[in-house]
Formats: structure tokens, C-alpha cells, sequence
DNA sequence: GAAATATGATTAACATGTTAAATGTATCGG
DNA sequence: CCGATACATTTAACATGTTAATCATATTTC
């Protein structure tokens, strides 16, 4: 257990930066993994993934969903769901069918087997999450909460100025 | 514009879970997922992917890092790092070798090149990150920093409880 | 000092993120 | 009614996340 960290040596080049582990990015990713870390034994037991979990929670609050309105509440994008969809189709845990007055559309809503799968996996989720509330605070986890949301609105439609490019239609 | 959420007349499956959209898990997602939404074009601009960014600003701050180390200060896993620094050598945006003191070790530092492109994507950057600043406010940023450093402390090393599977060696 | 074990890094295999293109269906304008 | 356009979804292509296995080198143990 010798050297460790040569930086006092290290000839650091300095571009003028924010140092990078303090980085916003970082910091929200660092919390979501630590948060993730404890989900996932769990859904991993299951046969489940964070994605197809958080899937199958959304169908189970509703009776049938469009495709589009799934992607919004479940926050995948497209083409992820549309894979996730036909797998979890293939393992009957959801069913689908198209809307008949619009065949574009395509409906989707959880499944006998789904939902018994949902039941299996809720109380152990439960559990592990009112473990990081006590740890973290009850009240400190809903302020938390309602920074991370603040500050979602804070950045919606916002374009980024200072070199970013311009997107189709903004004035360029 | 006519139908738009039918959720009054779904006839709701009540599985005993936590709001979807208010998780912890999904509050963190979308969060990050609107402060990259400001990056991720600028980034794109320069040829970047987030997570090669991460690595090149890390290598600026240092003269030569171990690619373990460099793995644990761009959070990555070895996996995807070791694909994302095959890709940066053969663009010529970083040098490696092995340490001669322990062949297993590979040494990573940036070439001039990936120098080059980091002064040039700085700036862009850097407004980016003092708009989010300017708007969310500086203070209540430097206080979600310190609530999501401190949510990462309390689960540090925490194994989950409740049904979740115990690793290796734990007892069982 | 050779076999057993540990360690650093990469590769393999599969799932998702991300953007662009394709496909099928609706709607609109003439 | 028909061609142009818009829309919902899927497919394609490539990059990364994630876990397990592999490979090469180091260290330990007998």
C-alpha cells in the first residue's frame, strides 16, 4: 500500500475547468447509481430490469396506455421501449393490441402474470426504499425531491447559449 | 387536440406502490436528464459522447493516470471505459502505455490533440453550466450538491434489507 | 521456484441510450 | 379522390451500462 495518488507530483495541466468531480452531471449520477445500487439485487432476483420495472409500474396504474403516453410516464425513449415491449410481450406480462379508430396507435396494458410479478417484487422495493428514507431523512429526501423538480423547470425548453448549436427553427 | 389523458375513466390496479413519477430513482433521472439535455448538443458539435468527455476533461486535470483510477473519477466501468479509450487512441485524442513497473497497469494520459478539443469545447461548456447556474439560482445549485453528496453518504456500503439478495460472503 | 491465488484489464453477451431512417396509417389541400 | 404532409411506431446503427468470463501478469504459499 505505497504510492497512492501521485497528484502532488503530477504536472497538472490546467485548462480552465470546474473541477470535474463536483460537476452537476456527476453529482446527479453518482446519487442515482448509489440510489440504483440498492434496487437493483432485487429486481435482478425477479428477472426484472430498472427499465422493464419501471414499465410494468406504470401499466399497473392504468387499465390500458398508448405507446407514446408510456414512453412520457416511464421516461424511455422510443425505440428502448419498443424493445422492452416486445420482450416483455414475448414473456406475456403485458398485452397489446392497436387502437381501432386510429391503427397507428398501439395499446398496451399489464397482464394477469404481470401483475402477480409486480406483487412479488413491490414489498422488497417498498422495504428498500423506506431503508434509504430513514437513512437519509424522511424530510430531507422530500426536499430533495422538490429541488431535483425545481430544478427541472428551471431547464425546460431552455436552449443552451454560449456556442451551442442551434436546433431546426430556432433562429440561427 | 381533442382526447388527451383518459386516467379519469381508467379503472385503476391498485398495486400498494409509491406514486410512480414521485421515486427517488425517476426524480434523479429526469433531473440529470434536463441539466445533459443542455450539454449534449454542444458536446455533439465536437464529436463528443458524454462519457468521452468525462474522460478527457479527467485527463486534463492529471499529467498520467492508471486506468483503474481513471475508472473511478469518470464513474465508469471498466467495460465501457476500456471501449471508450480503444476508440479515443485510434482518433489520436489520448496516449497510452503500460507501466513499466507492473505490466498488468496501463498509463492514460491526453495527447496535445485532446488538448486541442477540450480548449475548444471549454467555453461552450462553461456557459452552459453558468446559465443552469444563473437560472436555478447559484446558492440552491451548491445546495443540491451538498444534499446529493450527502444522499450518496447514507447509502455508501448499505445493503439493502427487506428481500433484497445478499452478495457474496455476506451471510447468507 | 513452481503451483495456487490474486489482480488489472479486456472481451463477451445482452439490455438500454441516442439519433436517423423507414414503415404504415391519418389527415389535409386541392 | 389523390397526392402531399403529418403522425405513431418500429427498425437500424452505433455507443454505453451491466455482469460474467477470459487473459496476462503479480504475488503468495508451500
Amino acid at each position: 500500500m505505497a504510492r497512492k495518488k501521485s497528484r502532488s507530483k503530477a504536472a497538472v495541466r490546467r485548462v480552465p475547468m470546474r473541477e470535474f468531480s463536483r460537476s452537476l452531471p456527476m453529482s446527479l449520477l453518482r446519487a442515482r447509481e448509489a440510489v440504483m445500487r440498492q434496487f437493483r439485487p432485487s429486481l435482478r432476483d425477479h428477472g426484472l430490469t430498472e427499465q422493464q420495472w419501471r414499465i410494468l409500474r406504470a401499466l399497473a396504474s392504468v387499465d390500458t396506455i398508448e405507446v407514446t403516453e408510456l414512453a412520457r410516464v416511464a421516461f424511455l425513449l422510443g425505440p428502448s421501449l419498443s424493445r422492452i415491449l416486445r420482450d416483455l410481450e414475448s414473456r406475456h406480462l403485458i398485452d397489446r393490441r392497436v387502437a381501432k379508430a386510429d391503427l397507428r396507435r398501439g395499446m398496451v396494458s399489464i397482464s394477469p402474470m404481470g401483475l402477480q410479478l409486480i406483487e412479488a417484487v413491490a414489498p422488497s422495493s417498498e422495504a428498500i426504499y423506506a431503508d434509504i428514507s430513514r437513512r437519509y431523512g424522511a424530510r430531507k429526501l422530500r426536499e430533495l425531491q422538490d429541488m431535483l423538480h425545481a430544478l427541472e423547470g428551471s431547464l425546460a425548453g431552455l436552449r443552451a447559449s454560449g456556442g451551442a448549436k442551434m436546433e431546426a427553427g430556432e433562429l440561427e
